[in-house]
DNA sequence: TGTACATCAGTGAACGCGCGTTCACTGATGTAC
DNA sequence: TGTACATCAGTGAACGCGCGTTCACTGATGTAC
């Protein structure tokens, strides 16, 4: 295409991954268009040339994160679970990161553990991850024993991620975590190689 | 004590409360101090007179309204549980409301599913909360058939309600709801007045 | 009980500031001939 | 290939507004004698 339409397509993805970044770190509330733009080497006045107000952004960034999520679980529920130790394995990469102490203290994390809360309260937000949120529960119905599992499967992993947030106290933090992965990976795991203490 | 002081202190209580619903309903950020006055019948400027900043009256709402849902478990759980059926009846008392759909959809929710990312961010906040939510877990040790599972079960409640507000599809609301119960709750109930379909 | 003064919960105007949004502009890129 | 004009991504100053906070005040309640 156009040199100056691929500039602008690159400014725009710019812009979503800095707001992503942003409101994880601060909340929506807690970030205004100026420090966004700042962040991704703009000055705000440029931002209505990309979005039509602040809330639309917020639903395509809210979009954009979750498909990332959504997107990488698909993947590795998809290449190779014929067996089920495939499927245990393919659980076990959609899980363990998830539950870990990285992914909960990362400025980074997924979006329904972040951003839950301020997003429900904005229905443009709830429209726009509707998509991305079934493709992560699809993803889920891949690799669980059992299919019907894949909902409270996903409860148990978005609720233990964001009590660990919460938790003041990091023992309570990392017993949400353990708990959970406990409880979603199956308990026998005759695939994983180191069965130590 | 004094007329005075107690006028204050019912005041004071009421400013709480006030901004514990508006809280809840808009966010945290998404309410200003003069707002909250005003709920409370009170013009913002005496706002002073009882807190010294937003973020520390922040910190005293939050503790306040994990402190109620702490008690009501609290009375739950300790309520007559000799036997497992007691136990099995305290611990209904406490997930089924919970998992309901009026819980998901009323203004007062648990501030673990209604303001959960905003409270994550605010170590203050996060502080006042370690104490009720300690009880909280406590309760459920109580009741559950095998007190490890307090975790967990917390964990699988709170992601269920977030998710349920979450979720654009109404229907896959309902299944959050369902499949958390379901988990949660022992599988035969056989103190169940009702096994209808 | 009555009087004079002290206290202090709550009022309401004012403050500086950062927000979301607008808009006239600039200058590099694209198009027509 | 060169020239003249059109487009438009991004700039930066400006806007009205609501925020958190301050403060001089008022008037009902409390205290001292």
């Amino acid at each position: 295409m156009n040199d100056r339409a691929q500039r602008r397509g690159e400014t725009h993805q710019r812009i979503i991954e800095a707001a992503g970044r942003l409101f994880r770190e601060h909340g929506i509330d807690g970030v205004g268009v100026d420090a966004i733009m700042r962040e991704a080497g703009l000055t705000h006045g440029g931002f209505y040339a990309h979005f039509s107000s602040k809330e639309a952004m917020v639903a395509e960034v809210s979009r954009a994160m979750l498909e990332k999520s959504a997107d990488r679980w698909t993947e590795f529920s998809t290449a190779k679970v014929s067996t089920a130790a495939d499927k245990a394995a393919a659980l076990r990469r959609i899980v363990e990161p998830y539950l870990s102490p990285e992914h909960v203290q990362s400025g980074h994390g997924c979006l329904l553990t972040t951003l839950s809360t301020e997003a429900a309260r904005r229905s443009a937000v709830r429209h726009a991850m509707d998509a991305p949120l079934h493709d992560m529960l699809a993803a889920l119905e891949r690799c669980l024993p059992d299919a019907r599992q894949a909902p409270v499967a996903l409860a148990t992993m978005v609720g233990a991620v964001t009590l660990a947030r919460l938790a003041d106290d990091p023992v309570l933090a990392e017993r949400f975590l353990q708990a959970a992965a406990q409880t979603v990976l199956p308990a026998d795991d005759p695939a994983s190689p180191e069965p130590d203490a």
